[in-house]
DNA sequence: TACAATTTAATTGAACTCAATCATATTGAG
DNA sequence: CTCAATATGATTGAGTTCAATTAAATTGTA
């Protein structure tokens, strides 16, 4: 008789599906990163640079919710791509600035068809989509 | 006066709050699953097994969405701690079948806690995390 | 001014993730 | 039966992720 809630039960998680479809996005994104010698990292901090010009790595840190020990790695790549330079602040040499080359404020025109053609993959109906947000962001301020 | 609405924003992205949510929220299973001596991969093929004993693993790469390369090293350690055993099928001998061990069986009592642990640090609504999971699961089956 | 506390990145080590490739076993077509 | 096609895991290499620690610069306080 009884069907008692086992919570368990991996159906039963509310990371794994948060987990396992944010990897299956994230597939879906690299035959289009691919074509601009981009990773999906690398792709997050020029959509920051597209916006901004310049970030701190600090602030760059809390922007994508990645700490230093992932993002270093990843500056140091694309500065040696030349998509970005990174300077010690003037001001505080504690600061380490990341800002966008020539190169990479080029390579916007190459991007600005991936989102569309993602929401291309990924069938939702805009009022799924707009509370899938709001609900994602809430738990990302708590 | 136009607020023209630009795709390549961060905060119009679908997959950067999807992937940051499940991350923070993975932070927030590691000191529970420290006290197992578990990762957070690892919990989530103890979850299948402790719900179905055996599996073979390429049906465990399907439940997970992981692939032989990110489950062949994770298994040989689970089973360097004896919490699984893997064999080779009699019938297909392509097939690796994993099976639980009464150790791996036994710490699925230590475990019964966590789902309520980590439901206490993601503040939901009832009616939003089922909105959620419909949503997550809908993608998932695309 | 001194010097402890704080801030900021970098480094290190362990683990995860996936694409591409490989080796082995099984299946299917002729 | 034979051999090509397929299925299954394992391996490899590049990259991501984070905790813990370190090094350097700045700030605050006595």
């Amino acid at each position: 008789m009884s069907e008692a809630f086992d919570p368990l039960k991996l159906e039963n998680q509310l990371c794994f599906p948060l987990y396992a479809c944010a990897r299956e996005i994230i597939k879906k994104y690299r035959p289009f990163l691919d074509k601009l010698d981009l990773t999906y990292t690398q792709y997050i901090v020029m959509l920051v640079l597209w916006d901004k010009k310049e970030v701190a790595v600090r602030e760059l840190c809390k922007l994508l919710y990645l700490d230093s020990g992932t993002l270093t790695p990843v500056l140091k790549n694309m500065e040696s791509k030349e998509l970005i330079v990174r300077q010690r602040s003037q001001e505080d040499e504690r600061v380490l600035i990341v800002k966008i080359t020539q190169k990479g404020a080029d390579l916007r025109d190459q991007a600005v068809c991936i989102p569309g053609e993602i929401g291309g993959c990924v069938k939702l109906e805009p009022e799924e989509a707009a509370f899938l947000y709001k609900i994602l962001y809430k738990i990302l301020e708590q």
